[in-house]
DNA sequence: AAGAGGCCCTGATAGC
DNA sequence: TGCTATCAGGGCCTCT
């Protein structure tokens, strides 16, 4: 599920309820994720403090204060669930399926702290684990992923000379982490609503206003889906910890057949498939 | 080199 | 009710 305002979101609460805390026991019930989690995990995982929780794209990083870096990443269903003594069950994600409670199944990891625990839960297992022994080998991982939208880097220039010439179209491009990070399909489609971008274009069709466009609503998109707490699809029943409500405000995603939101357009949102994944428009203000 | 497609995996839902 | 097919927010790998 998670894109990066989502992983935003979850990066928030583990500063909240984790940062600077020692890890006192970990417990893998199953390694057996997107990659295998290396024997060494628990070893170099226990006893240490961490001292610092940031974000980059769809990744958690978390720094350890022997030298050591853990990062996760949520592949389509993992969310994290913290677990306070004598406290009701915080979900810090937004969930997949059903219930903000912890799940039956599906719980891999678990870090203990002091009074606090995590668990990490992915049905589907496409999240990760990896674990880095230094900056330099951090560096070197990140080092083939595209900008955030937020980052200076993501400008004009830097738009043009990517998607010069090129055939494939823009809806994947905004998926492919190499020329931008953070975004995935639900974004996607949103941020081309605002710029009144048919997600079929071929890349190296868009205009500059087209570009500049991209900018500014790749931010704002993003900015405001934090804001909402992200999205969560598929309902809750019940809400307890942070849910988010951007779904609330899609103008595209998932409403195939329904009337187009922008003011004084007409049009009807079409659902089309590129490269077997699924894509929303407006035939009317989106046409190519 | 660029782009398309397959694949990893489980669960929810739709349709019969 | 119970089966089957399809689809899901990601990203890596392989093939052309």
């Amino acid at each position: 599920m998670p894109e990066l305002p989502e992983v935003e979101i979850v990066k928030q609460s583990l500063l909240k309820n984790i940062n600077n805390k020692i890890i006192i026991n970990v417990k893998i019930n199953n390694p057996n994720l997107r990659f295998k989690i290396p024997n060494n995990f628990r070893q170099i995982l226990m006893g240490s403090r961490i001292i610092k929780i940031k974000r980059f794209s769809k990744f958690l990083i978390l720094e350890l204060n022997n030298n050591y870096t853990l990062i996760i990443h949520l592949g389509m269903s993992g969310t994290i669930h913290i677990i306070k003594k004598g406290k009701k069950n915080i979900f810090t994600n937004l969930s997949f399926y059903k219930s903000p409670n912890l799940p039956k199944t599906h719980n891999h990891v678990h870090i203990f702290f002091k009074n606090t625990k995590i668990i990490y839960n992915d049905p589907r297992r496409f999240g990760f684990f990896k674990i880095f022994s230094n900056n330099e080998s951090l560096k070197k991982y990140f080092k083939k992923y595209g900008p955030e939208p937020f980052d200076k880097k993501f400008n004009s220039s830097y738009i043009k000379s990517k998607l010069n010439k090129k055939i494939k179209n823009i809806r994947n491009y905004l998926l492919d982490q190499n020329f931008v990070s953070g975004i995935g399909n639900i974004y996607a489609n949103e941020i081309l609503f605002f710029c009144k971008i048919n997600p079929s274009l071929q890349s190296g069709k868009l205009t500059n206003k087209n570009i500049s466009h991209l900018i500014t609503f790749s931010k704002k998109v993003l900015n405001e889906a934090i804001k909402k707490g992200g999205s969560s699809i598929r309902n809750f029943s019940d809400t307890s910890g942070n849910i988010g409500s951007f779904q609330d405000s899609f103008m595209v995603y998932q409403r195939q057949n329904l009337r187009c939101l922008r003011k004084n357009c007409s049009g009807i949102i079409k659902k089309k498939i590129l490269t077997n994944r699924s894509y929303f428009y407006c035939n009317n203000c989106q046409k190519k």
